[in-house]
RNA sequence: GGGCCCUUAGCUCAGUUGGUUAGAGCACGCCUCUGAUAAGGGCGAGGUCCGUGGUUCGAGUCCACGAGGGCCCA
C-alpha cells in the first residue's frame, strides 16, 4: 500500500513535512558522504553580506546555484558545497555609520576605530538567520555550518600571502593618480565600483572667457560643466588639427573652434579672421583665479590630441587635480598641480571666498563671481550621466591623490586568453559585455581610506622610507619581534597599526600604511581563502581548484566575476571558474527595476508562504532563459501552480488511488515493453526521450532548456496518457492489460520524480518516497540520494511519437468538427471522414484507429479521396518554384489559379506537366510543383488544417440516439454518486423511474451502465428510504434515480 | 559618445537554414467533457511581429538607420 494521497494538496505544508524530513534524516550530508570517493565537480558560493535581508533577487540566485550541484550529485559526483560570507567594505561601514548618525569619517576617529570596527564585525551577521531560513526554505543546499568569512585571520592571511605574491611580482605599486573619489566617504573607488553608480545629472554648463594676457579685449572661450574646478585651472587644451577662429562679438574678439561657432555662441558675430592651432600654441593667458602661489610658468595654450570639437568650444579648460588626462598633460608639460579641495571635498582655506564649502555646492557661486567679472560668456544646465557614490550617492569628484594599485594592464593578454576558456552563458557575455571590460582594462585601485576591512599589508620605514609587504602571521611575528596568542590577534584596525616592524634596511621603525583594501579583493580571494591556503587544506585546495560552476546576477560582471577572474590570472595565470550563468535582473510585473523608492519590491516569502518553494523555483527555471530580465510577481508564480504542479500531483494522486484499490506493487511483473499497448510504448518512448533531453540540457547549463520538455511531457501523460487510460484502470479485472497501464504510469512518474529533484526537490522527494522508498527496501530513502535517470534508447520509438502526434492532430481536428455541427462528445456518430496527406499517413492512422474511435465517440472511420466528397483548390509551390523563376512566381500563381482546377489536378495525379503562358512565354509546371487541397463538399461537418481534413457525419439514427442517452444516464448516476460522497471502489444498486424512452435504453444498455457506475443491478421503481436520489430531465425526457451503497 | 542585450496577442513566452493563412499558455466570451484534476477539448474575440528604408520572387527572421527599455563603459 502506498501512502494515501490527498487530491487537494497544500504544496506550503508538504514542503514544510520534507524540510523536517531532511533535516532528520540528514540528506544533505548524506548526500555528500554517498559521493565521497567520486569525482569532484567544484561549485563557489559568490558570498553575499548579511547586513541587509535578502529579497527576491537573492532567491533567484540560490535556486541556480541549487540546481546543477544538485544535478551533478545525483550524477554520480562529489560536489562540497561550501557556504560564505563576505563581511568588509564601505556598504558595512556606511550601515554602521547611519546608525550612530554619522556623517563623515571625522566622527568615526572622534568615536574610535575600535569600536567603530566592532559595531561592523556585529553588524555583518546580523540577517545571518534570515539568510539561512531564506536558503533552507528554498532547498538551496549549501553548508553554512562551517562557511569562509572574510573577517576571520584566517582568510586574511590568504589575502596577505595573495598580495605578498603579487608584491613579489612588483605588481603592486602606489602612484599619484585622479581616481574618482568619495568625498563624504574619503576615499577612492575602483573602477568596479565605480560602474554601479551612474546617474543622469544635471550639472552646470558654462561658457567662461580667458582673457589672453597680451591681448586685451580677446578671449579663449572655453566650456565647462565643473566651474569648481576653475580655480585648480593652470592650462588650456587646443587639438593641432581643428580650425579655430577669431570672432567679434558686442565689441569683444572670441576664439574658439570654427566648428562649433553657431552651437556655442549666441547672437550675431563676425568672422574676424581663422586661426592654426600652431598659432596658437604657447599664448599665455591671465589666470582667472590665483588663490595658490605659482612660481613657474602657467596658464598658456598647449596642443593635445584628446581636445575633440563633439561638445564645447574646442578649447579645453585643464585641472591637473581633478583629471586624469589634465594630470598626465600636466606631468608632461611640468604644470603646477593645484590642489584647492581637501579630502572632504571641501575648498582649502586659501580658496577664501568658498573656503570650506563642497566643491559642487559652489558652482552658482563661481558662476555669479565670473559674471560679475565679465568674465562669463553664458551658463546654463547640461544634462548628462554622473558618476556617484554607489553607496551613499554623493557625487563623486575626480581627484588627484596617492593610492595603491594592482597593476592589470601588465597581465590583461593574459586575462583576455583565459577568459577564452571559460564558458559563459549566456554566450554573448564572454566576448560582449566582460570581453569589452577585459579590453579596456584598468589598474585596479586597491586601497581605501578606511577602516573596516582587510588591512593593506605594507610596512613602511619611518627613517629611511623602506617598504615591505608582510604575507602572513609567521613573517609578522618575526618582524615585530614578538607573538600574539590567538584571543589577541586581531588582523584589523586598529590592532595591525599598532604594530611596529623592524626595517630590515636601517633597523628603523616601520609603520603600516593607513589604507585597508578594496573588499573586492576578499571576495575575488576566495578560491585561497576559503581553505586558508597555502597555509593549509593545499590538498582540498588543489582538488576544489578550479570551479566547474559559479553563478551571480549580471551586476557582477565587474564585480565577483571581474575579481575572481583578476586574482587567479595573476597567481596562477589560470581561470577559476570553468562555467558560469550570468543571472538577468528580476524585474516587477511592468517591468521596472525592483526598488525600495518605488515600493515595487516582492518579497520572496510572500511567495514562499503563498505558493511554496517548488512553485518559485519552477517559474525561476521556466520563466525564460536565465540571462534575461525576468518578471516576478506572486500571481505569475501561482499560474505554475495551476499549471505545472497541480497538474503532476493529479497524476501521482490518481495513480496512487488506484494502485491502492488494486493492490498494485511494482515488483509485480508486468509485459515486455514490446508487448504493451501502442499508448504504453509511446508515453514511454516520450519519456525516455525525455531524459536524454534533460540530461542534455543540464550538461549544458540551460536549465530552461531542461525544464520546458518536462512540463510538456507532464501535460501529455495528464492529459493524454491517463484520460485515454482510465478505463484499464477501472476494470475490475485483473489482466495483463491493467498490469502494464500501472508498470508503465508507475515509470514515469518514479522517472519524473528523479528528472525533478533537482528542479522541485520538495515534490518530487515526496512521490519517489511514496512511490519508491516504501515499497522498495533497496531504494534509497531519498531522491537526491539517488542516481539521475539514464534514456533507454531502445524504448525511444520515433515514428510513434511522430504518429501519435499526427493522430492527436486529427482528433483535434474532430473535436472542431463534432463542434461546428453542435454534436456533443457524449452522442456517438455513425462514420468518421478522414483526409490525410500521403498513404503512409492512412495506415498510421489505421493502426491507431481505436484510440481515434474512442476519442471522438464514432462507430467507424473512413479515408476520403475522391472528387465527389470534396473540392480542390491548386497552388503552385512557392518552395520549389521562387528559387526556379523569380520574379515570374507571382505570376505564375496567378496564371496556374487561373486555369481550371480539375484539369490540373487530373494532370498533376497522372504525372503530366502543368503548362501556363506567363507573359507570352510558356512555362511547364512539373507535377511535384503543384499542390493540391481537397476540401470536403457542404453538407458535412468538416475541420481542416495543413492539408488534413476531418468530416464527421451528421445523421443519427434512433439506435445511435439511445446510446447517446444510455451515456447522459451514466454521467448523472457518477455524478450522483459523487455527491453521495461514495467511494471510487463502492458498489451500489441504482433503482430508476423514467420516461419510456429512457426506460428502454436502460433495458438495451444495462450491462454498460451497471458496468460504468459500478451498479450491481438496475431497478425500475421507487426507491427505499435513505437512497441518494434525484430527479433529472435528459433531452426532454424526465428521469429519477436513486442509488444505495451495497 | 561607446559596448552588450531586449522589444511578437491584455499578460507570460515560442517562432528552425528566409517559404503557403505568425503560434502556445494564462485571462475573457460561448459551447463541451469529466468518478484523478483547481483540469481537459472545441470555437470566438484579441497582432502596425517597435518604426523606417534596403536585400529578395518572398522578411517576424538578413542588412542599415532610427525609437523605446535594461545593464554596463566613458
Amino acid at each position: 500500500m502506498f501512502k494515501e494521497v490527498p487530491t487537494k494538496v497544500d504544496f506550503v505544508k508538504l514542503e514544510k513535512e520534507i524540510l523536517s524530513f531532511w533535516q532528520k534524516k540528514r540528506i544533505f550530508k548524506k548526500s555528500l558522504e554517498l559521493r565521497k570517493d567520486a569525482p569532484r565537480w567544484v561549485f563557489y558560493e559568490g558570498p553575499p553580506t548579511a547586513n541587509g535581508l535578502p529579497h527576491v533577487g537573492h532567491a533567484l540566485t540560490r535556486v541556480f546555484k541549487d540546481l546543477f550541484p544538485r544535478y551533478r550529485t545525483m550524477k554520480g559526483y562529489y560536489v562540497l558545497r561550501k557556504g560564505g560570507w563576505d563581511t568588509h567594505g564601505l556598504p558595512v561601514e556606511l550601515e554602521v555609520e547611519k546608525e550612530l548618525g554619522f556623517s563623515g569619517k571625522p566622527a568615526i576617529e572622534e568615536y574610535g576605530v575600535a569600536e567603530f570596527n566592532q559595531r561592523c564585525r556585529e553588524s555583518v551577521f546580523r540577517y545571518v538567520n534570515e539568510w539561512r531560513e531564506m536558503s533552507e526554505r528554498v532547498a538551496f543546499w549549501i553548508d553554512m555550518d562551517d562557511p569562509y568569512i572574510t573577517l576571520k585571520n584566517e582568510y586574511i592571511e590568504s589575502v596577505w600571502w595573495i598580495l605578498q605574491r603579487f608584491w613579489e611580482m612588483g605588481l603592486l605599486y602606489e602612484d599619484y593618480k585622479v581616481v574618482p573619489y568619495c568625498p563624504r566617504c574619503g576615499t577612492p573607488l575602483s573602477s568596479h565600483e565605480l560602474a554601479q553608480g551612474y546617474a543622469t545629472a544635471e550639472d552646470p554648463s558654462v561658457y567662461v572667457k580667458f582673457p589672453l594676457r597680451d591681448e586685451p579685449g580677446t578671449y579663449f572661450l572655453v566650456w565647462t560643466t565643473t566651474p569648481w574646478t576653475l580655480p585648480g585651472n593652470v592650462a588650456l587644451a587646443v587639438h593641432p588639427d581643428i580650425e579655430y577662429t577669431l570672432v567679434e562679438q558686442d565689441g569683444e574678439r572670441l576664439i574658439l573652434a570654427q566648428e562649433l561657432l553657431d552651437e556655442a555662441l549666441v547672437g550675431d558675430y563676425e568672422v574676424v579672421k581663422n586661426l592654426r592651432a600652431k598659432g596658437l600654441v604657447g599664448k599665455h593667458y591671465s589666470p582667472l583665479y590665483t588663490f595658490l602661489p605659482v612660481d613657474i610658468d602657467y596658464c598658456y595654450l598647449l596642443a593635445a590630441d584628446f581636445v575633440t570639437t563633439e561638445e564645447g568650444t574646442g578649447i579645453v579648460h585643464m585641472a591637473p587635480a581633478f583629471g586624469e588626462v589634465d594630470l598626465e598633460v600636466g606631468r608632461e608639460y611640468d604644470l603646477p598641480i593645484l590642489q584647492t579641495v581637501d579630502p572632504q571635498g571641501r575648498f582649502i582655506p586659501q580658496v577664501n571666498p568658498w573656503a570650506g564649502v563642497f566643491v559642487k555646492d559652489a558652482d552658482p557661486s563661481i558662476i555669479e563671481d565670473l559674471e560679475r567679472r565679465g568674465l562669463m560668456y553664458r551658463s546654463g544646465t547640461y544634462r548628462h550621466t554622473y558618476p556617484f557614490c554607489w553607496r551613499c550617492e554623493t557625487p563623486l569628484l575626480y581627484y588627484a591623490k596617492s593610492t595603491w594599485f594592482i597593476k592589470t594592464t601588465e597581465r590583461k593578454e593574459d586575462l583576455l586568453v583565459n577568459n577564452q576558456k571559460i564558458n559563459w552563458y549566456p554566450a554573448h557575455i564572454k566576448d560582449g559585455r566582460f570581453g569589452n571590460w577585459l579590453e579596456s582594462n584598468v589598474d585596479w585601485a586597491l586601497g581605501r581610506d578606511r577602516y573596516w576591512g582587510t588591512p593593506l599589508p605594507i610596512w613602511r620605514c619611518e627613517s629611511c622610507g623602506h617598504q615591505l609587504l608582510v604575507g602572513s602571521i609567521a613573517e609578522l611575528e618575526e618582524r615585530a619581534g614578538r607573538s600574539w596568542s590567538l584571543e589577541e590577534l586581531d588582523l584589523h584596525r586598529p590592532f595591525v597599526d599598532s604594530i611596529l616592524l623592524l626595517c630590515p634596511q636601517c633597523e628603523g621603525k616601520m609603520r603600516r600604511v593607513p589604507e585597508v583594501i578594496d573588499a573586492w579583493f576578499d571576495s575575488g580571494s576566495m578560491p585561497v581563502g576559503q581553505w586558508h591556503y597555502p597555509f593549509e587544506n593545499e590538498e582540498i585546495f588543489r582538488e576544489q581548484f578550479p570551479a566547474d560552476f559559479i553563478c551571480e546576477a549580471v551586476d557582477q560582471t565587474r564585480g565577483w566575476f571581474y575579481s575572481l577572474h583578476a586574482i587567479s590570472t595573476l597567481l596562477f595565470n589560470e581561470p577559476s571558474y570553468k562555467n558560469v550563468i550570468v543571472l538577468g535582473l528580476v524585474v516587477d510585473a511592468q517591468e521596472r527595476k525592483m526598488s525600495k523608492s518605488l515600493g515595487n519590491v516582492v518579497d520572496p516569502w510572500d511567495v514562499l508562504r503563498a505558493h511554496g518553494a517548488d512553485a518559485m523555483r519552477w517559474y525561476f527555471y521556466t520563466a525564460g532563459p536565465a540571462g534575461s530580465e525576468r518578471r516576478f510577481s506572486v500571481e505569475l508564480v501561482g499560474e505554475v501552480v495551476r499549471k505545472f504542479l497541480l497538474t503532476l500531483w493529479n497524476t501521482y494522486a490518481f495513480f496512487v488511488i488506484y494502485a491502492n484499490i488494486d493492490n498494485y506493487h511494482p515488483k509485480i511483473p508486468a509485459l515486455a515493453v514490446a508487448q504493451r499497448p501502442a499508448l504504453d510504448r509511446w508515453i514511454l518512448s516520450e519519456l525516455n526521450s525525455l531524459v536524454g533531453k534533460v540530461d542534455k540540457a543540464l550538461d549544458n547549463f540551460d536549465a530552461t532548456g531542461a525544464a520546458r520538455p518536462i512540463q510538456e511531457f507532464v501535460e501529455l501523460l495528464s492529459n493524454w496518457y491517463v484520460r485515454r487510460s482510465r478505463r484499464r484502470f477501472w476494470r475490475s479485472e485483473q489482466d495483463e492489460d491493467k498490469a502494464a497501464a500501472y508498470a508503465t504510469l508507475y515509470e514515469c512518474l518514479t522517472t519524473l520524480s528523479k528528472l525533478l529533484a533537482p528542479f522541485t526537490p520538495f515534490l518530487a522527494e515526496e512521490i519517489y518516497r511514496n512511490l519508491v522508498s516504501s515499497v522498495d527496501e533497496e531504494a534509497s530513502e531519498s531522491v537526491h540520494l539517488s542516481d539521475f535517470p539514464q534514456p533507454d534508447k531502445g524504448l525511444i520509438d520515433a515514428k510513434l511519437m511522430a504518429d501519435t502526434a499526427l493522430m492527436m492532430r486529427l482528433v483535434s481536428l474532430g473535436h472542431a468538427a463534432r463542434n461546428k455541427a453542435g454534436l456533443k462528445v457524449r452522442q456517438p456518430l455513425a462514420k468518421l471522414l478522414l483526409k490525410v496527406r500521403t498513404p503512409e499517413e492512412r495506415d498510421v492512422i489505421e493502426g491507431l484507429a481505436d484510440q481515434v474511435l474512442e476519442e471522438l465517440n464514432v462507430k467507424s472511420l473512413a479515408f476520403v479521396e475522391e472528387p465527389d466528397l470534396v473540392e480542390y483548390q491548386i497552388e503552385p509551390d512557392p518552395r520549389l518554384l521562387g528559387p526556379k523563376y523569380g520574379a515570374l512566381y507571382p505570376k505564375i500563381k496567378e496564371a496556374l489559379t487561373s486555369l481550371d482546377t480539375y484539369s490540373v489536378v487530373e494532370k498533376v495525379r497522372s504525372g503530366e506537366e502543368v503548362e501556363v503562358t506567363v507573359e507570352g512565354q510558356k512555362v511547364n509546371l512539373l507535377p511535384e510543383e503543384v499542390k493540391i487541397e481537397a476540401l470536403p463538399r457542404e453538407g458535412l461537418a468538416v475541420a481542416e488544417e495543413g492539408g488534413y481534413l476531418v468530416g464527421v457525419t451528421t445523421t443519427l439514427t434512433e439506435e445511435l440516439r439511445r446510446e447517446g442517452l444510455a451515456r447522459e444516464v451514466v454521467r448523472r448516476i457518477q455524478t450522483l454518486r459523487k455527491e453521495a460522497d461514495y467511494k471510487i471502489e463502492d458498489t451500489i444498486v441504482t433503482y430508476f423511474e423514467a420516461h419510456p424512452i429512457l426506460a428502454q435504453v436502460m433495458e438495451e444498455h444495462g450491462e454498460y451502465i451497471k458496468r460504468e457506475t459500478l451498479s450491481t443491478v438496475l431497478v425500475q421503481g421507487g426507491a427505499p428510504p435513505g437512497c441518494a436520489t434525484k430527479s433529472y430531465s435528459i433531452e426532454g425526457y424526465g428521469m429519477t434515480l436513486a442509488l444505495k451503497q451495497c
